[in-house]
DNA sequence: TAGATTGTTAATCGATTAACAATC
DNA sequence: TAGATTGTTAATCGATTAACAATC
């Protein structure tokens, strides 16, 4: 499984930058990028965007440059944004919530489509249009909605729980919110986002530089 | 500035997610780990561990290995982590509003001071207890609480005036959520975080490997 | 002392950058 | 053709891992 050739994980996060700005490109009318433009605006090197490029095939024009729509089409492809996809969130607290009703999620493509959680106080109601659902009807739920991709927005003590929950139900890729290790499979690829370590990176550098 | 040795940048995110299993760890009465425990727990080689440690000093005691408490506090004192950090969010929107109230954050001694927006229908009203402020108030508040860290959470068009405003205001640490590169002085450390992107690395790996 | 685990060095691995031939 | 920019290779840089001496 996950036989696309190894390629710096790095790649992938500027791939979807550069994504960005060439459809802000495209809708300013610029058709045409190097890949200096395309550097400059993302905060890399030209050498950087050419070889993220270079990973998938070739895209431009030599002398000239890369058609900003095209390569925009191109990139949404290769990460896998040809379609829309549906989401399940598990946690419907304060991050739940908020994930929820995120609207850069839609902007890309995918729709949050079910919200559960455990709290009886909780289900039933809505939360962005969405109707929290018990955690129990998560595999019913990911069938009927064809849902593969998992958010896991509960505290660090049931993250790895809802994890084997949604892998049991058939959720092949999973953002872990919790600030906690978890452990999937080989089958499900797994990402985790700790907000909290993001401040950290910043203190860490700035604690008694005054 | 930013004198402090150059270490990996994911050697902070490791030292993170390590503080966090040596706290439960000392909850649970565990005096003493190894860094085969620490490494087990946070999904990490033994090795990785020490040589993450081994950046900062010698903390542990061959033979027997690390006093669960005193590392923990080692750790957090290393991240900028001795105190508690007042910290101005920008936008008061579905995410400004969802870290304005996401736990997490107190947790680890971030304390959210100050909601801007511009928007004149928001500001007045509270959010998770916090008065939503008109940005034009924004040096006069940082002065007045000692911030020194803030949080973009505007939409992609409005990041970099956003962040030349913090400058402004004398804040040194900045995460943008909004998904475009901005640019900060040499001076101002920056994070980005992307949450769309964290589910596209899924979507990437997930594409057409079924 | 024997067993265990650290701290550190050297080897390996992987990602970024510089340089340049290919080619529009 | 001259100028520009790509795609790709080789060189550099940096991070991870393996191995082991130090030492409890």
């Amino acid at each position: 499984m996950f036989k696309k050739f190894k390629i710096p994980d790095a790649t992938i996060g500027r791939l979807s930058l550069y994504s960005r700005y060439l459809k802000e490109a495209d809708e300013k009318g610029i058709n045409t990028v190097s890949s200096q433009h395309i550097a400059r605006a993302t905060g890399v090197t030209p050498a950087q965007v050419r070889k993220d490029l270079a990973y998938f095939g070739e895209f431009g024009t030599r002398g000239v440059g890369y058609n900003s729509r095209e390569l925009y089409n191109y990139i949404m492809k290769i990460l896998g944004l040809g379609r829309r996809w549906p989401v399940a969130i598990v946690g419907a607290g304060n991050l739940g919530k908020a994930l929820s009703q995120y609207k850069g999620f839609y902007e890309r493509g995918f729709d949050i489509t079910c919200i559960f959680d455990t709290d009886p106080n909780k289900i039933g109601k809505k939360l962005a249009g969405i109707e929290i659902c018990p955690l129990d009807s998560l595999k019913e739920k990911a069938k009927a909605f064809n849902i593969e991709l998992g958010i896991i927005a509960v505290p660090a003590a049931a993250a790895q729980d809802v994890a084997d929950k949604l892998i049991e139900a058939g959720i092949r890729g999973i953002i872990n919110f919790a600030p906690v290790n978890i452990n999937t499979g080989e089958n499900v690829m797994l990402r985790r986002v700790d907000l909290a370590a993001q401040l950290e990176y910043l203190t860490y550098y700035l604690e008694d530089t005054r």
